[in-house]
DNA sequence: GCCCACTGACTACATTTGTAGTCGCGTCTT
DNA sequence: AAGACGCGACTACAAATGTAGTCAGTGGGC
């Protein structure tokens, strides 16, 4: 199970973490206008998703109800797991280090970061 | 130009950050053999590579010297950026946060983090 | 009761990606 | 000199991905 979900249809899966369940026809008044898609892709997306049993689609009527089948946590998980095995040899410092020098942390997250890590060493 | 290079391309132009500029044999024998990739394989990477504009080919005799065209910190920190964006909204902290859960942070990634924040308060 | 709009199922198709084979040529070795 | 071998160029091809169209059935409004 969980084959990975691809970048559009991790979009669709997250849509359906931010609220579930929803119809094709809300998901795609939600995501397909920010990202240009026609009903018809939302719906093959969905598709796959349902095939790969990251969503379960229970009948209501004549149309579906979507809803994630798996965690969020748990695809999210993955999914950084994987990157920073990719690209920072599974190191998660220089990810940090990296994010620093292009400023991308503001200081709020500077602030959490260190509230995280207190909390883990104890 | 600088379009993206795919999973199996990054790994390629990892190996030439590491050392630079290297043959397509020199680098076959480097990652080929942990990916399972041969010798063909490796020279499509390096091909597409190359036509991406992410890799340079000097000519060396009847062979080819690669080096990479682009900066890992460029590359990486756009990859980055597009992973923070897509998983976690733009926010940092929630990534940490999840790796943390994931007790994917080493007790020296833990160390090493606190250091590099104390730097950037200063 | 009837028609229409909306829905899912199925189909389509170009592009990217992963993975590799073939071929011709030049070079090094003997 | 001749043949073996190493190298790049080109070709191949299936699977995944992005993006969408068509079609047939059905439930809800009138």
């Amino acid at each position: 199970m969980a084959e990975r979900a691809s970048e559009s249809e991790m979009q669709v899966l997250s849509a359906l973490w931010e609220e579930a369940p929803q119809t094709a026809a809300d998901l795609t008044s939600r995501i397909g206008k920010i990202n240009g898609w026609t009903q018809a892709t939302v719906k093959t997306l969905l598709a796959r998703l349902v095939q790969k049993g990251a969503v379960t689609a229970e009948a209501d009527g004549r149309r579906y109800l979507y809803s994630p089948a798996i965690e969020r946590a748990d695809a999210v998980g993955e999914e950084s797991q994987r990157f920073v095995d990719r690209l920072f040899g599974g190191r998660v410092s220089p990810l940090i280090a990296h994010l620093a020098d292009r400023e991308a942390l503001t200081d709020t997250d500077i602030a959490e970061i260190e509230a995280l890590l207190k909390r883990l060493k104890s």
